[in-house]
DNA sequence: TTTCATAATTGTAATTATTATAAAATTAAA
DNA sequence: TTTAATTTTATAATAATTACAATTATGAAA
């Protein structure tokens, strides 16, 4: 888990003004590192917030995106989830339960071919299958 | 890019009747390796197919999916695409032009930590940047 | 403190991809 | 030819996301 002593001044650090929502909405990702979607966002904290619009959420995981301090992961089709945790790792998603784990891979050992001469920015490894606490439930 | 003889066989090689749409999609599929979206190849064949519904290219699909003889990628966040290309590979997706590229790489080289007894089904490789094209254009 | 400009938030409507459903058309069997 | 099963079609319903304009909050100048 990462952590943060003062979320405002980790805001600032990357250009971001720490309104009062932006802050709930990074304490959130980093109090809750399961990958969520903007809607599982938006609920837990309409709770604490019930003026706040999904249309904020929306915004501010944008910005966050935009300035670098969230990474945006592309599990399932139909849904963007949001990931505190910058570095390099992917992303494996249990078929049975839903859940996402992080791992790690040997970045620097994957050879490609037929991509001589392209420019990578970003690479992502997403595996599926069956997590560990469901495989042996089965 | 995969050749086939006869569509028709082969689509009955994964049990899947070959009905006519079926055989267009397929066809489709074949001659265009562009990973088209469900949108693309409705386009494309409602030209030939005036009565073609949209509902039948997403039907389609998914028949050809669950009968393993294609796959769909998500590359983009909001859409998916599909491929004939069914062995293992990864993609790449240029920024600039939106093309996506097939690569090969070293897929028994790649070693994870934290995902030990885990079962894994199926591994996905994305990586954006700018393809060799754009690149020399720059 | 009041005024004003700017930025952030909100609510609503619009867009887009996908799924659900039921009717119509086609195919295959009796 | 009847009949049943399968496939296709049109339409409506969902769900995620974006567009947009109004409202609210913030912060500096007067
Ligand atoms: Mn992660
Ligand atoms: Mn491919
Ligand atoms: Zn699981
Ligand atoms: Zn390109």
């Amino acid at each position: 888990m990462k952590e943060i002593q003062n979320i405002g001044s980790e805001l600032l650090r990357f250009d971001i003004k720490p309104s009062y929502q932006r802050i709930k909405i990074y304490d959130y990702l980093l109090k809750n590192n399961i990958h969520p979607t903007v809607d599982m966002i938006y609920k837990k904290l309409a709770d604490g917030i019930p003026t706040l619009s999904k249309t904020t959420v929306y915004n501010t995981l944008k910005l966050f995106e935009e300035h670098g301090i969230i990474k945006s992961v592309n599990i399932e089709e139909n849904e963007i989830r949001y990931d505190v945790q910058t570095h390099i790792h992917g992303h494996f998603k249990c078929e049975q339960c839903g859940a996402i784990y992080d791992f790690d891979y040997n970045y620097n050992d994957l050879k490609y071919s037929g991509l001589e001469n392209f420019i990578l920015n970003q690479t992502d490894v997403m595996i599926k299958g069956v997590c560990k606490t469901c495989a042996s439930k089965n």
